[in-house]
DNA sequence: GGCTTTGCCATAACGTTGTTACAGTCATAA
DNA sequence: TTATGACTGTAACAACGTTATGGCAAAGCC
């Protein structure tokens, strides 16, 4: 059968060329940005074909999945990691801060998950489902906080998604700067973030 | 004189032709996306050559600026018309109503200013003048709430960025669907935009 | 009035992009 | 050993933004 022979193909030196391919991606995208993501430089810089990106990702969209879900793991990873700070609703807390840290720390990836940095990708439903694990993991901070009785509200769906795009809008402007931010307008950005998720959070908490 | 003769021929059909163009544009963008916002389709649809773009835009990213800019005229001029509500920050909160209507109203044109939808276009210096008018409204907003003792901070620049991304980040994740919304997610949506705005003014306010 | 200058326009082309048709290669199965 | 079938390279395709070339009409100058 046919399906065999892939089957023990594929084990071999066959995911090494995906995975070499996938490698020289994210290596373009981190060192030069998602403009240098071109079929035929990933390809050259992988050291096979045009074609070798078509087999075994499809094409460019393929691709950029591939490069979605690597990077929603790594984000939804960070999110779980943030160590909860001591305070009401300091898990949400932290991971409001966890998530613009892993944002300010991978901003070309950033961008090409949440910016439309590559043309009109539209991912796929695999690549969808590893993007809601970061949600979840924010919805589980919430229900926590609620649990314990520290939420004004039993909306919680709302409350996750109010701090998600609260944090998702305000580390948005701050990398949408090409330049390098002038000192000040870091500083401001750091002052805004932390002015945002301090009075959000006094005002999901009982008064 | 050169200039002169430019200018008393600029005066006459010659603007049309430049407005025909920026029409077609813009009708192209709202009826059928940025898909359709091709030098060749703009052209075409304005009834002239590829070449009328460059004449008079300098290029795509000329056209592209001229729509940014209109855009921004139109969300610059609502927000700075919507009606304060009658309680603390309520021009505040008005405003950040307004944001999304607008948004909500002219989702592409939205996507063409805030979310990238056009490749890599980045805004011409008096393009980014008028779309700092925007923000200007919202600062001036944020003063008067200033002015009238209802804030708990004085960094008042914070407040404003606070505001703008929260709003933003919730219109982007509500607009990044390219599927029309089903009935639920459209009111998860609006409870979370009103539990957000809610919180965060709830948060600026004394204690 | 004849002539030059000037600025706009259309045709056709160039380079780059994602993608694919075609044919060749090479390891595995019989 | 032979044959099947999956992967690969070359070269081409269409579509994109952009531009070189040449033509044309209006304005200015003698």
């Amino acid at each position: 059968m046919s399906s065999t022979a892939r089957v023990t193909r594929r084990t071999a030196t066959d995911d090494d060329a995906r995975a070499n391919i996938l490698e020289a991606a994210l290596r373009l995208l981190t060192d030069e940005g998602h403009g240098a993501l071109t079929v035929r430089r990933v390809a050259h810089e992988a050291g096979c074909s045009t074609i070798g990106v078509y087999t075994w990702f499809g094409g460019k969209d393929g691709l950029v999945d591939a490069i979605w879900t690597q990077g929603f793991g790594s984000f939804a990873a960070a999110l779980r990691r943030a160590k909860p700070v001591d305070s009401p609703l300091g898990r949400l807390k932290a991971q409001a801060l966890a998530y613009r840290r892993w944002a300010l720390r991978h901003p070309r990836h950033y961008r090409v998950m949440f910016l439309n940095a590559v043309v009109d990708h539209v991912p796929s439903d695999a690549a969808i489902e590893v993007s809601l694990a970061a949600f979840t993991s924010l919805q589980e901070a919430v229900r926590e906080a609620s649990d314990r009785g520290e939420l004004n509200t039993d909306d919680l769906d709302a409350v996750a998604l109010a701090m998600w795009g609260m944090a998702h809008g305000l580390v948005s402007i701050e990398l949408a700067d090409a330049a390098p931010p002038r000192a000040d307008t870091k500083k401001l950005a750091d002052r805004a973030y932390a002015v945002a998720m301090a009075s959000m959070v006094r005002g999901f908490t009982l008064n």
